[in-house]
DNA sequence: GACTCCTCCTTAATCAATTAAGAGCTTAAT
DNA sequence: ATTAAGCTCTTAATTGATTAAGGAGGAGTC
């Protein structure tokens, strides 16, 4: 059973295969009649109906948006954060009728061309590495890109809050309510699989820019409010799970002196915080305050925290890429707040 | 600025398209020489490489999935089941390298010919209230599908769960706990935005087969234990949200005499009918027993719930789609459990 | 009867690539 | 010297559509 084209169709008519074509596309050019036979011999035939490849191909537009998020597709969907940027950018997406195309990244060793191959009309960057190869192929397509969190590309339009100011009103927020001793638990700071203490080397080398600009607002914070950030204990994670965060927690509260309050740059990694105290029998907040960050996960268990407005920023990537403007660079940065739950208050007398 | 084909690169250097193609294409066809000269005029011309709509003309491949899901997307990513079952389907797409097409359903009176125009090589379809024309529009384009938890489409590999028998197993559970005044709260029996009692008529004229299934589990179990099916108040739920529960909670606990154990047919249901009976200050489950479905939101909560391997189905769709083996129709029926927490007990006394 | 105007359909260019087959030319083997 | 074999590049067919421009024929108008 060869392929049936419009060709076919069209030879087993005896007439043109533009004039099948318009039976499709456009019914006003050709007669009734004609038509319906047409349409009759399609079904007869087993049409699939105008290749969508071909069309794509001649009229120029693939209806597609190509989503590059920066970790394992498996990964970003079991992260709160990334599915209410989804959730913004599918609102567009489909509000525009179009189709979201999401891209696994080269992974290991497997050579996938999923970048170069992806037939998109453009393309939304979001949490990439600095210097990710996956971002270079993105810019080679010479397509509308935004880019959303991280990295900031310069003459591309970027989508975030201001991370340097959010991490520090985080930061802000437990100092004045008087701690002084703080531990800081990070995911995503680097991509080379490593959990552990990271020192200056580390926190100030780290690839993924938007925490590493979290990390320089806790620091300037503190510093600010005279705490020595060289003193601040920061432990790295490699994944950001409600397991890495109870391992995070250990490592800081086995610390002596323990820290009164610990800032975390996602509320999963909060909430492992959480179980870590819950497991040494520390009382939260009296013993001991957690912050998170995000806002993805935070509510139930009461965990004070910033809320970003993640289906905004994914609602306006979208809408930005699908409206043609993402030519120009803008810079839109939305606003967090910061939202005080009972995970925070006062150090122990 | 006209765009920049292979073509103008020939032209540019006086050799061939074809020979353009083969530097991108296949070094080995090409002298170290001419190919590095091809490579540098290409980028001198910004060139973005290979168009990949013609390429995936030429070749007769998309390198992507479809994804048709019987919702909105933006609230597709609010469900947890879907996410878990994304997940699994994101992992194998990522394994065999091809993108994941999320493709909005038509919606409202927009006709967006999202179905018809996208570019992939294969379709997955899940939960689809019964003749959807969406479902229609994937078939007429005669490529491989497969179908999960809903519509069962004759001649179509079927993944899913066996609902009657798990939903009986949740009734069962209660049943056999002693509870004889059961009431049910169940979402996405129907897809006309319709929330109240459900009668017998809109029971089993459910457009939804899967959950009408369910619901035939709840009430086979009732009858074999000898408890008139036609007494059991059914609430139905628009939308699948913990707002929805807590209104079912209220509506199904305001009844005389109140049911001592309440079945949903999802697990964010259920949170919302624990929410309504904290609103009465009810017990549970002292004074009442609640059972969610799938497991997605149950853990934290301590809710009893039927668990489905949600990212297991996800990832054997994507398998079987990408294997080439989705011609042979087959039924994959996975494994439920009967999850028991803290949601159940015995009826009070 | 000549002219114009429709309606309906065809012609042919175009979208941007891939790739089997073949044509020159050089090199190696007999 | 001749033939075969290798390289390197070109030719041309192919993938499956869309659409502006044009032609043929019939109807309407003066």
């Amino acid at each position: 059973m060869a392929r049936v084209t419009l060709q076919t169709i069209a030879d087993r008519l005896g007439v043109s295969r533009a004039t099948v074509s318009y039976a499709f596309s456009r019914p006003d050019q050709l007669s009734d009649g004609l038509r319906r036979r047409i349409l009759e011999v399609a079904d007869e035939l087993g049409y699939a109906g105008p290749n969508p490849t071909a069309r794509s191909l001649r009229l120029g537009r693939a209806g597609a948006l190509g989503l590059l998020f920066g970790e394992t597709l498996a990964y970003a969907f079991a992260d709160p954060y990334a599915i209410g940027f989804f959730q913004g950018l599918a609102t567009a997406a489909e509000d525009a009728g179009v189709g979201l195309l999401i891209l696994p990244l080269p992974h290991g060793d497997r050579r996938s061309d999923t970048v170069k191959d992806a037939v998109v009309d453009a393309f939304c960057v979001v949490s990439l590495p600095d210097g990710h190869p996956a971002l270079a192929e993105v810019l080679a397509r010479k397509l509308p890109v935004v880019v959303v969190d991280e990295p900031y590309v310069p003459g591309r339009p970027f989508l975030g809050i201001d991370e340097p100011a959010a991490a520090a009103a985080a930061a802000r927020h437990v100092l004045e309510l008087g701690h002084r001793r703080l531990g800081v638990a990070m995911v995503a700071l680097n991509d080379d699989g490593h959990s552990g203490w990271a020192g200056r080397d580390r926190q100030e080398g780290a690839v993924f820019e938007a925490m590493r600009r979290r990390r320089s607002g806790y620091q300037r914070a503190c510093e600010e409010a005279g705490v020595d950030w060289a003193g601040v204990p920061l432990y790295e994670l490699a994944r950001n799970s409600r397991e890495s965060g109870r391992r995070a927690g250990h490592a800081l509260l086995g610390l002596d002196p323990r820290p009164t309050a610990i800032l975390t740059n996602t509320d999963v990694l909060a909430l492992g915080v959480l179980d870590a105290a819950a497991d040494l029998g520390l009382q939260v907040p009296g013993e001991l305050s957690v912050v998170g960050f995000s806002d993805s996960a935070a509510e139930e268990a009461g965990l004070t925290t910033i809320r970003q407005a993640k289906q905004e920023i994914g609602e306006a990537a979208g809408r930005l890429l699908l409206s043609g403007e993402a030519a120009r660079p803008e810079r839109l940065i939305f606003p967090y707040e910061l939202v005080v739950r009972s995970s925070t208050a006062p150090p122990p007398a």
